[in-house]
DNA sequence: GCCAACGTTGGC
DNA sequence: GCCAACGTTGGC
């Protein structure tokens, strides 16, 4: 059973996450540029992170965009996985600083999806997540974490969702 | 398989 | 720049 995910009746729910990106690299303004207003997750390599996009994610689940290692950390926009995890470009690249040289085309260690903003919002401050009632269990407030992709659950979503002025709850 | 050393993340 | 937390590496 993939991660966030849980049968109902004959379908699959949607499952949701939070994707970091660092605003100086990657910010939602750089994407809403792009074509289709998509982007390849590129750089990941954490392997619970890749899996997570290799095993748990797809396409269609909910995603929030986040800025990290910035001077507002924060929700920035909301997303969608827009195609299944294919290798990452990056790791065959000398050039690239996200080259592995353990990687081969036959052999490729690290996958990523492509994620298409659907909404920049107002920043939601981590702050602002913090002392937000309901979301006291969100992995990304847990003391400690690190990963740069996070399962979020249908609960958590709609509270975020309605924090930003979207009443439809997803 | 253990675990110390080391590197990275990311808020502050 | 600091530093807590955690993942990875590599010797044994």
């Amino acid at each position: 059973m993939p991660t966030g995910r849980h049968f109902r009746g004959t379908h699959f729910t949607m499952a949701y996450w939070l994707m970091k990106s660092e605003p100086a690299e990657v910010s939602i303004d750089d994407v809403l540029q792009q074509p289709d207003r998509s982007i390849d997750w590129f750089g990941v390599r954490n392997y619970q992170a890749r899996n997570y996009m290799m095993r748990d994610m797809q396409v269609g689940d909910g995603v929030l965009f986040y800025h990290s290692s910035c001077a507002q950390p924060g929700i920035a926009g909301l997303a969608e996985v827009a195609r299944p995890a294919l290798p990452d470009e990056t790791q065959f690249d000398s050039a690239s600083p996200y080259y592995d040289s353990k990687s081969t085309r036959a052999r490729p260690r690290w996958f990523n999806v492509a994620v298409r903003v659907t909404r920049k919002t107002r920043l939601l401050s981590l702050a602002e997540l913090r002392g937000t009632a309901g979301l006291q269990d969100m992995r990304l407030l847990a003391r400690g974490n690190r990963l740069s992709i996070l399962p979020v659950t249908p609960g958590e979503w709609k509270i975020i969702l309605r924090c930003l002025g979207d009443s439809s709850g997803g």
